[in-house]
DNA sequence: TTACTAAACAGAATATCATTCTGTAAAAGA
DNA sequence: TCTTTTACAGAATGATATTCTGTTTAGTAA
């Protein structure tokens, strides 16, 4: 069960077992029938917890929403970041940051898809102070890592705010109709594809 | 005012006219405050028309947010198609892709933006065939018209279904964080290099 | 013009759903 | 053991989407 980690971390121990029970049918529900579809019954029906519990543990849909997002971005986030320390030179990080996205979202699928469906309603939610930060602290550190593996040697196009967009655009781009159902081909079958061209188009 | 050309096509004359005032209501709306956020009770104050109103036009909610969305990607499509006339090339073709698409988002920024947060509610609702149908049948369209242009020539890499990956991903990956406000720098800025990195990486 | 028909509205009534509130049980800590 | 906090249960409330019934307006044919 590789996708109980993602909630592991975050919500431990038996103590937050029903945390992590309506938050993982929730996931089901929102996944199965859309976010506006899915109500706090279906929910509630699906783990078989009552109304007060989950209003309890989480404020409001919102809250098991944005619950559930930060859950999956944290733990992708992790893994990226965990992948990058082993990088020596900048060829190795880009491709470390393209495969490990494209293992991440072919790992958990139904997580990525929901990270898909529910940043637009994430950014203007409560949370959405939070997801900017978050984003701008991402985009930084990465941006750093790249300028520090660089140091001087200027193999890298000018544009830093080009880079990420060069390098997970097209993986994205693939992975989203893999996930939405137009496209059958798993996206790891062009792991190394989808790592080459993003260093070549950031390379000079 | 290039916006009501969007709605001008699909909903034409006088007969229309409160049914385009609508629309272009609810998108501002649903730019501003969310899908989920804004009620029919925001729209009907916003443009003053009555519930009746609103529901004889459109049947429900769902039914305003598909309208407004196929409508932008009707436009969208339709510019593409008219710009990829003049392609008399393979490289040109690809220029044109990435360039229209750079174009329409910068032309249309809120419809852009709309886009990109109602698809997946779209994608979910009772309009979900309708979506799937049209992007299969255009992604359909782009393949003949590449492997068209390339005709034996065999400028382009083999896998097809990667190549709208490669030749939009980056672009779009890009003016999603231009609309998101993350990054500020106008896509028109880099129109050239998406463009010419779109073709490098597809070209061998 | 007049009569007829269908579409376009208006607004009250209803139904569905998110959220709140009040109370009870369990667990933690002293 | 007593006290306090956390975890839950389910009824009550309030907001919102949707329906329904009636009225007006525009189109059409005589």
């Amino acid at each position: 069960m590789p996708d109980d980690d993602i909630l592991e971390k975050p919500f431990p121990g038996r103590r937050s077992a029903l945390k992590r029970n309506i938050l993982e049918n929730a996931l089901a529900c929102f996944n199965e029938l859309g976010v506006e579809a899915t109500t706090i019954d279906t929910i509630k029906v699906r783990c078989g917890a009552s109304v007060g519990a989950i209003y309890h543990h989480f404020g409001n849909k919102e809250g098991i929403l944005s619950a559930l997002f930060f859950c999956a971005q944290d733990n992708q986030r992790a893994k990226l970041t965990s992948a990058l320390e082993t990088a020596k030179t900048l060829k190795e990080a880009v491709h470390l940051i393209v495969k490990s996205y494209v293992d991440w979202v072919t790992s958990y699928p139904e997580w990525a898809r929901f990270l898909f469906q529910a940043r637009s309603a994430v950014a203007k939610g409560p949370h959405q102070q939070q997801l900017r930060e978050r984003n701008i602290e991402n985009y930084r550190e990465l941006r750093e890592l790249l300028f520090r593996l660089d140091s001087g040697a200027n193999e890298i196009i000018q544009c830093q705010e080009l880079l990420p967009s060069l390098i997970i655009g097209p993986a994205e781009n693939f992975c989203r109709a893999w996930l939405s159902g137009r496209i059958q081909t798993s996206p790891l079958e062009y792991r190394e594809q989808f790592a080459e061209s993003a260093w070549r188009s950031i390379h000079r």
